[in-house]
DNA sequence: ATTAACATTAAAGTCTACTTTAAGGTCAAC
DNA sequence: GTTGACCTTAAAGTAGACTTTAATGTTAAT
């Protein structure tokens, strides 16, 4: 199958193929007579794996370290990877709550305000601010 | 107060302020003889507001429209982002609670494959990683 | 023979929020 | 008078993951 094909098949854009075969993430494709990239199904589970591990937070500098094709896996590397991983995601999503709560906090103390006037001046907005941050 | 004083109180680099000026996100500050820019407590407040409209997940670019200093803040705008911002933070811990829940279930695979033997080829993972993806 | 749809490349551009660099001016202190 | 800490500017660089551009080649169908 061609780079077309194989775009299609995954969902991502043949620029962004040929772009992972430069950075080494997806090892350089046959080419037929022509000049044209083939490929077989060894590269849509290749394309499928880079994808799985960007999913996981991953960042593509990390990936070759991680697709050694040559290698076989190992053990305490990707479990401390995903261990990292997992650990960053927590505290993103901590991070997340904290501003879910501040945002209705402040959201809070604007209707509290709205009720009595139409506008509000800077300096209120900002003494507001600095009470609902937290 | 000059810029280094402003920037050493409000922990904002010097050559941030000075891009957030360039930036329209802060007045252009008054100069002084030398040409140094003087800042009074006014900068601070407007310093530490882009701050936290930044923690509660604003762009610079929204900023403008969000602060415009010469009218009083508008009710409808003000509520209408916070209420966007609230869902797009609600919507990436979803997102991020899904990767952690597949952190999890992709190491319980592996920890269950590798209790057998020490390595894994890539065909074994990709098959471990299907079965992990939800 | 030409058009459309596909392919190739290297190089430059995009986005966000800054930071860094280079080349200099100002000022108080020693 | 020179050192050091501070300030100025415009312009270029950074990170990450691509995308876009430009200029060109291939193939099947009309």
């Amino acid at each position: 199958m061609r780079i077309g094909e194989l775009s299609k098949s995954t969902r991502v854009p043949s620029s962004t193929i040929r772009f992972y075969e430069s950075k080494g993430l997806l090892p350089p494709a046959q080419r037929s007579a022509n000049g044209y990239r083939t490929y077989d199904q060894s590269a849509t589970a290749r394309l499928q794996l880079i994808r799985f591990a960007q999913s996981l937070g991953f960042t593509l500098d990390e990936l070759p370290t991680l697709l050694k094709s040559d290698e076989d896996w190992d053990h305490k590397m990707i479990r401390l990877n995903l261990q990292q991983k997992y650990e960053e995601a927590d505290f993103l999503v901590t991070e997340l709550e904290g501003k879910k709560k501040r945002i209705i906090n402040l959201m809070g103390q604007l209707e509290n305000r709205w009720s009595q006037s139409e506008c509000m001046s800077d300096e209120e907005l900002e003494s507001i601010i600095s009470s609902a941050k937290l």
